[in-house]
DNA sequence: CTGTTAGCGCCTTCAT
DNA sequence: ATGAAGGCGCTAACAG
């Protein structure tokens, strides 16, 4: 494979114009040509481990992230994406699975790969440990909840109030009885969306007595036994938040199980997916700005790599509340329709659309990235987080 | 940060042997502990982008993957992974979404780093250019199609028989009008499952009219408009099968805006996903077997570095027809259930459990991990193919 | 504007 | 078993 000294050579030039006019030094247009010209001729391709070495340095970003098959990571992915390739950083993605050794083993490679900078979603709070990285300037930025290793730039979207909103949503309501399906103790996303649930009921006019709250583990089958165990109750709730999608799927097969439907009891959800508009009703979510999130990432990382000496910023980003069938109890009361089972539990709030012809679409190629593109079309309700 | 050098110095030998403890040359034991302890002293880390300038070639592995959001595509990465880590390479994940122009970046990426290996699924069989790669010894596994560029190692589902199965499967229910909405006739697996499809029709002991097909975008939209469409012709089909799974929810939704409720009509897709259990009933699909599609890549990968002149291989891997609720026409001549919607038409084949408690778990989670692990309990049917 | 030169950190002969 | 030395391909500093 031909170098820069084979350029130069057929080109007729020293090695230093090559890589002039590779990197834009000020070289003259006429030999710029001839190199250009040689470069094709020889199928030239720079080397980029070279250039690394050289520059200490390289244009690839990595983002490493807890599990790939979350919709919530895609979307942070893409917005990573989007902002990195318009400054001709590659974006690499890295699974750590949510295990603290290989997100170790990754952070060890964008290290030793001198990469350009980390988007990380800490495994752990405690044991993910990116000073190492630090010290050797490589810029890093934490979503969603930051390492204790060290202060660093922080995105993340605002859990609580999203939990308060779609709460007092379900009070709203009606909803007397409204439980909380959480995850576990250690996972600060769940304790801060439960404080937020908590925030909701304290705050009522008339004082509610304690809600009910059962810790879960995250996953579909928690979901599916936290459900369960509530509905067993002397008074079991009229509605529930769950504060992931994957236990949300849980809770509605529970319900589902007992032949009860929401909204006859709410459903409400953490994490719009590609499902929530599909099931029947339609699931209430609290959407969180996955896109967004990760677009500041990569900007506070491309900032950051500029000016290393800046301080830690920490961004807090609006949920939104997409309010759909699964908890408006209003339609419930309704009569029931007769032509399919749920022919109104699908009417949603304003303008927004019955989930058939065109918003699924959206969704399933990653709604976020229609913000950014201008492609939503749908009025959009003003944020329901103040 | 300390090099060789400076691990040398404090270890008092030559960098050479260090070189060695690192990469396990011959090193008297008694030096070989100096040069750790020094190693671990000075929080040596060996440079990966120097080495790789000296080896030609890293241990980074790229998977590049036309859209990250797809769930195929998720379980193909863990297939890749596991085995790739079993060796020491490191995965990184390069979403071409679908782009040929991104693609092509990436692939210029994964040959300027000097990548290991490169597992592709091809943005286009014309326009995909691998050989630049090859050209330069760095090994290229196609996954699902190869491009026309270059005859290299490829892994593939095979999707016409898969086809095929479903097909028959439907019209052994006793749907008479069986319907297909494939995706565009640019794309080689709509025309591959197409092929099966239509095989199946062939092949009935009684010859059946051509059945009728439609042509979308692989879309939920798309889906959507195609199951309208079949919908409004004098006689409309009574069964469907959709070649992907989001043309597939997009015709569940126009099915379910007319009243109509599989398995009343039926439907099967291929691509088994998180919501093929949660939908209700429950969906029938073709499983693609993703997870193993991506070990078999990367193992191809890692026979061809070691070895790079073997014959290109061609491996075609079956895949599996689950069969449940929303092809299931016995179910639904039952009396429709009093307690709700779809009560009873839940019931599926066999010892498979509904999809409340269990089994989402393993599919939320990548089901098909659970084959790796052997955390498969549930009884399994025996494969739909020959 | 252009060329010469040194060296990024590592590995790997080649000697010993 | 060990050390010395060259060079992978590129860029940045310095001269001209």
């Amino acid at each position: 494979m031909a170098n820069i000294y084979d350029v130069a050579k057929a080109a007729e030039v020293s090695p230093a114009t090559v890589s002039r006019v590779l990197n834009g030094g000020s070289v003259s247009s006429e030999r710029a040509a001839r190199v250009r010209a040689a470069a094709e001729e020889l199928g030239f391709r720079p080397n980029r481990v070279a250039r690394g070495l050289r520059r200490q340095r390289s244009d690839v970003l990595a983002l490493i992230i807890s599990d790939i098959e979350n919709p919530f990571f895609t979307a942070l992915a893409r917005g990573v994406e989007d902002v990195a390739r318009a400054s001709n950083l590659s974006v690499v993605l890295c699974n750590a699975d949510d295990d603290p050794e290989k997100e170790a083993e990754y952070l060890d490679v964008a290290l030793a790969e001198h990469m350009a900078g980390v988007v990380i979603f800490p495994a752990s709070h405690a044991e993910t440990d990116v000073t190492a990285l630090l010290d050797r300037g490589v810029p890093v930025v934490a979503v969603d909840r930051s390492p204790e290793s060290a202060t660093i730039d922080t995105v993340t979207a605002d859990d609580e109030n999203g939990a308060y909103a779609v709460t007092r949503h379900l009070l709203d309501e009606g909803y007397r009885r409204v439980a909380c399906i959480t995850g576990p103790r250690a996972s600060s996303a769940a304790m801060v969306r439960l404080r937020g649930f908590l925030r909701a009921h304290r705050e009522g006019e008339a004082p509610r007595r304690r809600p009910r709250v059962a810790y879960a583990d995250f996953r579909v089958r928690g979901g599916y036994q936290a459900m369960s165990e509530l509905l067993d109750l002397a008074e079991p709730p009229d509605a529930v938040l769950a504060t992931n999608n994957l236990m949300a799927a849980g809770a509605l097969a529970a319900l589902h199980d007992r032949g009860l439907r929401p909204p006859e009891v709410g459903v409400a959800a953490f994490g719009d997916t590609f499902w929530s508009q599909l099931v029947r009703p339609a699931l209430t979510t609290v959407r969180q700005p996955a896109y967004e999130i990760g677009q500041a990432a990569a900007e506070l990382l491309l900032k950051r790599r500029h000016t290393p000496d800046i301080e830690p910023q920490r961004l807090v980003l609006p949920t939104r509340l997409e309010i759909r069938g699964s908890s408006r109890r209003t339609a419930a009361t309704e009569p029931t329709p007769t032509a399919g089972p749920a022919a109104s539990a699908d009417a949603v709030v304003g303008a927004e659309q019955p989930a058939g012809p065109g918003q699924p679409t959206g969704q399933a190629t990653g709604q976020v990235r229609a913000t950014g593109r201008g492609r939503l079309t749908r009025p959009r309700r003003p944020d329901a987080m103040t």
